[in-house]
This record gives C-alpha cells, structure tokens and sequence, in this order.
DNA sequence: CATCAAATGTAAACTACCTGACATTTTATT
DNA sequence: AATAAAATGTCAGGTAGTTTACATTTGATG
C-alpha cells in the first residue's frame, strides 16, 4: 500500500490532528492494514507483538470468553473507534477476539512499542491520547450504572437511543438505523436473555415506537423512546 | 506547608517517581491540601477550578447521585489513589461528591491545568500517567463483567477477597480487615439490597469463612472464599 | 445516662427476568 | 429447488433478589 494512501487513513482520525506529516508518515511504516468480511474472527490479544488498531471502515464486536467458554460482547465498535492494548500495556489475562459485524471492515495497526515511541516524542498527543482513554472510560462507566440502576425495558431504550445517535441517518426526529446486529446481539450488549430481548422488542414496535427488521431500524420519533 | 514536605508527599507515589525533584516542586507550588473527618463530603466536580485530587491517607467514597436523588457508591478508594478529572476533561455532567469513610483523610490536590502543563513538558510522565488511567479502565471493565455474569453470594464473596487482598492484614491465610464500611455501603458495591448483603454475611459467617463485626472482618482462610 | 438516629436483623409478598422447550421464519448452502 | 442452519417468536414454570415493614442492637449527642 502507498504510503500517500497510509498518511490520510491516519490523518483523518481526530487522535492525530495535531501530528505534521512526517510525524504520520513516521507511524506508517510500521502500519499494518488489513481487510476482512463479515462472520470473520479477528485475534489481536495474544497475538505476536501487541498492538493498537484503528477500524476504518465496517462495525465489529469485541467479544471475550469467559472460564466456562461462555462468549461476552464487551463492545460495539464503528468507524475511527480504536481497539487492542489501548492501556499500553501488554496482557495475556483476558481471552478477548474480535468478530466482524458487517459485510467488509477495514482496519489497520501499528505496534504499541512504536506508538509508546512517537508518543513519548509528542507529548501533545499524549496528551490528546490520555483524553480519548480517559473519555472511553467515561462511557464505560456510563453504561454501567446504566445497568445497575435501571431495568431491561429502559437499557434496551437507552442502547437503540444511543445506536441511533451515534451512527443512525437522521431526518429529523426521525432516525434509520443500518442493523448488523441480531437480537441474541443485542441481548447481550444490554445483559439480559435472548427471549427478553424479543419480547421488548416486538413491545417498541407494537407502541410504533420503532420499527425493526432485519435490515434496518427506524425510529419515528427519538424523543419517545 | 513546608514544600519538603509537600514533595515528600507526591514523591512516594509510584506516578511521580520518574520526577526530578524540582519538577515535583513546580507541582507542589500549586498543591493544596486539606485534612478531613468521618462523614465529611468533599464536592469536587462542579468546584471551582478542575482539580486532580491524591488520597494522602484514609478512605472515601465516591458516589454519584442521579436525577431522582438516588446515591450510588461509584469507587471506594484508598491511600494512594487518585481521583477528580482523571480524564483530563473538566465535565460538569456527573454530580458526584466524596465522603469520607474513616476517621481522619487528608488529601492533597493540583490543578488540572498544571497537571497538563507538566504532562506536555515530561512525556515519560505523560506515558504512565495514560498506563495508571488504562489500568484503572481494566480494573472498572473486571468488576462491569463480575456484576454481569454473577450472582450476589459470588459478587460479596469476590469483593471481600479484592478488599483483604488490597488493604487486608496478612497472617499466612489470614486476612483481617479494618471494616470502615456499613452494610448498605458493601451492598451499594456488589448491587444488590441492604437486606440481601445482610442475609449473604450473615451466611458467610455462619459456614465460618468470615468473622464480621463493625470494626473489622477476619478471614481464617482466603482460599475458602 | 437518657434519648435519638443509624445500623443491623428477620420475614412475607411480589416481580422482573431467566430457563427450557418448541414452533416458525429467514437466510445460507449444496 | 431442497435442505440445513441461523434467527426470531411464543409460552409456561421457576427463582433470585426486591420491596415493604417492623424489631432489635449499637453508637452518638446533648
């Protein structure tokens, strides 16, 4: 791949505003890049070197299996999120894989010994970088008490909300949602069973609150749900 | 304050010990510091100016409270910990406040805008101060999937365990633990009621695994845990 | 040291949600 | 087009944990 190409993969992630050109290009030569379609599995923990992804292009999930084999959604991930040893450091203790969502993804990486390097040379980006750690944070713990307080119905509500707001088409009100995700998805990202998730479901459709299919989701009115 | 001492304070910190001592110093021009009692609340979000705060000694206890007034405990947190904007991001959003859990803290704090100042003039400090927020997300995302997959016996039983562990008194495969928390404190921690935290000590202390009391909590033998 | 508030203990009724079990529909595969 | 495999829909128990409600104990305070 053309290095020109590499620069604005990278160039056009907020993370990297404030980096000049040759700085980019610097992170590029170590940069991997990959293409993979939907159902394929992605290892990045235990791989070889640890490394830091970018997903570029496609949704994916981030998924971890548990002591009994059990599979966790830990996350949804779009466009421009990142992904690995975000921590920077190394760790063999979670079992986590990713699993592509959509009918293509691309995503490219580059090692965390060499992301460590032009950080500790950019200490603007360092900067920027612990933010965009620390905001990730934030989030997580958003959803968490999210799930402490509040029962199915309302976690199921708030999950749509957000989708929709992150990256749903908005016309208004109105919001359509590109659904890659099935309910037994779902079910899990809001922690409850396969079959509760249905039921609420079918109960926000029959309220013509949303209208869900396999395709898509539309929501008439956001401020109903 | 005298600034040796203040320096003495910050220099013990795991975070800092790659500091000069004159760069601790340009840190300690802007510390405050401030001792407190039992009960005490600490607003730190929405204060002022947007602080980082460092627990010198003691406990406390964040908690958060939402729309209709209800406290939720988010962290408790122990010498050496740090707490406020760790995020590096003033956020007006959250409400939350710090209480203090045992008999006497004392805190020391800087100013967010200093903290970056020194963070953009000593990227290796920059760098572990991302690893210490990376790890603290880790440590959050354990608990997220305790609380998710388990039930309250095993979340009780795991909290304790994580508490002697940390801040326990080790005799072989004794623990004692100074018990600086109520009832429906711990219960706030492991989700769950006041009532069913009560009947779950009540239970552990009948198979003898732990001795409970309001002052401390011993464990004859962790691994039975 | 008497009084009051907070913390702890106990029990019954209730409920949101899970589990298992199966039918039906949609999508992928040959 | 036929068959297999996912995904969705539906329902009847079962239960962990909540809620409400009150009694008892402990610690704090004037």
């Amino acid at each position: 791949m053309y290095d020109e190409l590499k620069y604005w993969y990278l160039r056009d992630h907020k993370l990297f505003w404030t980096l000049s050109m040759s700085q980019i290009k610097q992170l590029c030569i170590i940069t991997g890049f990959k293409k993979a379609n939907k159902g394929d599995v992605i290892y990045f923990s235990s791989s070889d070197l640890p490394r830091i992804f970018l997903l570029k292009k496609g949704n994916i999930k981030i998924v971890s299996i548990d002591e009994d084999g059990n599979e966790t959604i830990k996350e949804i991930l779009q466009k421009g999120d990142m992904f690995g040893e975000l921590s920077l450091e190394a760790d063999d203790s979670v079992n986590e894989y990713a699993k592509v969502l959509t009918d293509e993804v691309s995503i490219c990486s580059f090692l965390l010994s060499d992301f460590e390097d032009l950080l500790v040379r950019n200490p603007t980006l360092a900067l920027s970088y612990t933010k965009f750690v620390g905001l990730k944070m934030k989030r997580f713990k958003n959803n968490y008490s999210n799930l402490v307080s509040k029962d199915a119905k309302t976690r199921l509500s708030s999950f749509i909300k957000d989708w929709a707001e992150r990256e749903g088409i908005q016309e208004g009100k109105k919001y359509t949602i590109n659904n890659y995700l099935t309910q037994a998805d779902i079910a899990q990202i809001i922690c409850t069973s396969r079959q509760t998730a249905t039921l609420l479901l079918k109960e926000l459709e029959e309220k013509n609150i949303i209208y869900y299919n396999r395709k898509e989701i539309v929501i008439d009115d956001i401020g109903k749900l």
